[in-house]
DNA sequence: CGTAGACCTGAATCGGGTCTCAGGTTTGGG
DNA sequence: CCCAAACCTGAGACCCGATTCAGGTCTACG
């Protein structure tokens, strides 16, 4: 993870400094990258494939990243943070920990059904590069865990470890969206089923009420 | 999945039929390959690796399978059928649902323990076999959605839908697991991140009571 | 024993992927 | 308009893995 650009302008391979041209095939690699990975994984995604979604010369990829899991690893990292600005976008409209829950876990399917990208790409870091998938899963709970913390202390949910919590509220919306979103023909959350998860998800974090 | 040998008398390729130094051979390769597989990864694991860890030659390999994925896709049902009994026979044991719900974690936990190739692996299949990973999964429910319907029914637990309840159940042992013993150094779960799990899965299922 | 059939072997073939490099093209400031 | 720097290119050197196959080894049984 050396030399991940994350937050700072994007380089080239060594620090290379990029004019705006540069970083539009740099941008256009990336956004390649994310529909082939997510298409054909991470095994089959071959940089000349990349290359040629991205219309660009094989040799041009070179010029951006070292190599596969390179442009992977920032890839994951990318998606990161567009989940979690959408989640804590989302959150931030509701007054009570249950609500901003839910609107939390909206925001989440939403993501997940627009891309899919984030499933298939993230199962595929296990192996591909599992230090960014820790990295992952450690800041989406981050948030989290600050958030029911203090949820915990105004009484509004149910005492105790807010970590484990954090993890488990995490684990249903990993599992639900899959089956729901990832495997329900890629379009939105049936009402029926996001009506029935909003009670569970009440009990699972014990909130006083859903209402203030 | 048109010739896979589960529940039936494994076969040679062809369906030949095998002596028992044949079926030897081929748990030999079915075993070599969950180390490979949990190791490396299904990417990086090669025929020649599965070969050299079973202590046979590369040839032999295609005597009893098809290719790379065929043996994956075993090896996934096999996985599954081997924690499907662990949870079955550990949760059998408890009295009330929410006991037998606790039970059947620790089972999972356990051999999640005992065989960290159950994530790894499954985790690959979402590109190496996507139909496969979806069955684990629905297998997996199946046991349980009956469980949780029948406890409705005694109203042993909350009201609903016991699908996206199973779901939700099946997403926090998940990440748990992951957290705390995939990443928490392979060995057992500490226990007090159980006993706050325990706390956390009676809310969710709305549990009348621990004890009957 | 002797042998048919099952089993095993690993060198060789084949295909496909990564990455390099010598040379062409575009861009922007002077 | 001109030129240096940045950018782009794709053929090919190189590497590695899946799969085959011709030939050797084991084993049960008559």
């Amino acid at each position: 993870m050396s030399e991940l650009s994350i937050g700072v302008q994007p380089t080239g391979v060594g620090g290379r400094a990029l004019s705006s041209r540069g970083l539009r095939t740099r941008r256009r690699l990336l956004e390649a990258a994310e529909r082939v990975f997510a298409e054909l994984g991470y095994h089959d995604a071959s940089i000349v494939k990349i290359t040629e979604a991205a219309g660009v010369g094989q040799g041009t990829f070179y010029l951006y990243f070292d190599g596969k899991k390179r442009i992977f690893d920032e890839l994951v990292l990318d998606l990161n943070a567009r989940v979690r600005r959408a989640m804590t976008e989302a959150s931030s409209k509701g007054s009570t920990r249950a609500e901003r829950e839910l609107l939390g876990f909206g925001a989440f399917f939403r993501f997940t059904a627009e891309h899919p990208a984030l499933y298939r790409i993230v199962r595929q870091a296990e192996f591909v590069s599992p230090a960014i998938l820790q990295l992952h899963y450690e800041r989406l709970t981050e948030g989290y865990v600050a958030g029911l913390r203090q949820a915990m202390a105004a009484g509004e949910v149910a005492q105790g470890d807010p970590e484990v919590l954090a993890w488990s509220l995490m684990g249903i919306g990993e599992l639900v969206g899959m089956r729901w979103i990832l495997w329900g023909g890629g379009t939105e959350m049936p009402e029926r089923v996001f009506d029935e998860l909003a009670r569970i998800l009440v009990r699972t974090i014990g909130a006083r009420d859903l209402d203030p």
